[in-house]
DNA sequence: TATGAATGAGGATTCATTCAT
DNA sequence: CATGAATGAATCCTCATTCAT
């Protein structure tokens, strides 16, 4: 039923990122989208199946653009090392330069409800996996500790960045997140505990 | 005016977190958690400004509740790398000991509005400063590297424990979470990187 | 945002002076009203801000409906005295032949609160000032006494006038308001007192 | 039940005009009277039946004390010209001294329900009475018109009157009510016609 | 008499979705 | 394909009144 491509489905899913990053989720209703992105309230259902399905097309054409480019990035590069500097460099790269972006994923889709959340969930999937092979990766050729769970570390890896990012989005993003790329590197490469 | 103490605020608080747990967020209208607590819709405004402020205590309450545990445990134990161990452990131990209120702290309350969502932060901040203490603790026994900024160390342990029972909570509890105490203390104090 | 006129707007305003006067201001529920009007309860919402500009747009447009047609008729005579005449008739005649009106502007609607109440004032002025102009005529004509404030003889006649029908109404509107239009304009013309 | 009488009685009713004058009839909660009376909520009840009864009691009790000053007043005078000037001074000086008073009886109360103005209005029957004794007496010492229905002109004085004070309290009482004593008696005696 | 904590019925308003044009 | 007027279900909160103490 809903025609999930052309002009108008991308404009309502760009109209739809501005006005919940400038108005907050709850307040949020389709006639603002729809005015917007310049078109009638009944034309979104001609695109989305309900105003749910605008925010799961939302989390989920972003975030597959932001796996894409962050693979596209460590692509480029060699070590396990690299690739992982590479992958916090992009993953705070792509917020620092969208922050309407950021604000949404970050804060307020996550107010969505259990289902909305759910879904959100799959669209991670894809940069997920990305973390998982990059990890293996570094596992296969002895730069990371074996023997520990791939999915734990990913989960780490993923925990730090995000909580790091929705920090910054909360702190009204008056920093440079940039700045923390070598720092979280070298925490997530090094831990806390110090070699004697 | 809201007296937010007695037997019936606790009452209130505790029919909160069953109702909300069970049913979402979204789904739990004043009326039910009245009922859960046995008292009448009415009731609820003798003790809390609106529902909103219902959520914004239990929170509260909970989450000071919860900084308070964590912290006798730690005091117990010496060193740096001790307190951190039993950090993670009573992090993921309460949590373990009480799903419901897991599930409304790591997922429903987040779907609330950006007023309750900052409350939300004020409460974390105990916690939050327990970390950042213990982290100074470290970096004073040069137990843990220094010349890196202690919040985002903090940034760092918070976002991983955050993740780890967050996506514990996402896929339904089904497994032991006091298994990843030992990996994970692991990732925390020595990194992802392995040294030769 | 509310579009206040069309025929649903008109609709709604008749079934609103209907419902309030069979129902009483405090028992006369917007759903109510919409019921009455044949319309959504939302749909009254298109056309009002609220429940109290209903209200207020009810009482302004039957007000100035009452001034304009009390206007034409005394446009159609020429002395004071038959103006005067005339702006009796006009004011008994039309709650005479509107009792629902009657009922609504002299009782009910008096008792909203404050703000609406101010608001109905303002829809009071035109015909006030209708009646300053038809003193001002008659002053100016030297058939009224000068040297008494206009706004003070204004005052007394729509007090009589308004004290009349609010009596009129509370008795149940059982007897002929038109009777009085004779002797209440002797009343006004000569004041009480019998010259010898 | 309701023992209408004793300092509390009293307290109460002062307690409900100051409150009435300052919140308006629709914020003034019975446990903002309560409390301003310096009593509990529950007491209230011992001495009115609800909180209507404590209206209509001190609408009653106000203009039944109103109906006598007037009356001890036009009864120190002889002619049924210099009593209807009593009255007219009276009315203003009683609301001119007590503006609570004047906002509580001529703009708050009226907001109340269908029943309660019914009961209020039995309440200005003594007043009502009281003018037409002196509209009666004029008529008879041949002073006033003869052939007018009595009510009729005492509606008329009633309704100028009333109308004057209430347009006094709308204007937030900001001229000297008692500087339209003289006015309003000439209108009142004279009407508005000039006779040559 | 007096208290005040507890009750619970009642209503304005929002907003996602539909469908006639 | 597109429109936007109309729909109506769903809910938080207030406050007069009660009654155990």
């Amino acid at each position: 039923m809903a025609k999930k491509t052309g002009e108008k489905f991308e404009a309502i899913l760009d109209a739809a990122v501005k006005v919940i990053a400038q108005n907050g989720y709850h307040n949020s209703q389709v006639t603002k989208i729809a005015r917007e992105a310049r078109v009638a309230d009944g034309t979104i259902y001609l695109y989305f199946e309900n105003k749910d399905d605008i925010l799961v097309s939302l989390f989920h054409t972003r975030m597959d653009e932001f796996a894409t480019k962050v693979k596209q990035k460590i692509d480029l590069v060699d070590t396990p090392e690299e690739k992982l500097y590479q992958l916090i460099y992009m993953h705070f790269k792509i917020f620092a330069l969208d922050h309407n972006l950021a604000i949404v994923t970050q804060i307020e889709i996550r107010q969505s409800n259990r289902r909305i959340r759910n879904d959100i969930g799959k669209s991670l999937k894809k940069y997920h996996r990305l973390i998982e092979e990059l990890v293996e990766f570094g596992v296969q050729k002895g730069k990371f500790h074996d023997g520990i769970d791939v999915r734990l570390m990913r989960q780490m890896i993923f925990g730090i960045l995000d909580e790091t990012v929705s920090s910054w989005v909360m702190k009204d993003m008056k920093y440079d997140l940039l700045e923390l790329v070598d720092p979280i590197y070298f925490l997530i490469a090094n831990g806390i505990e110090r070699k004697s």
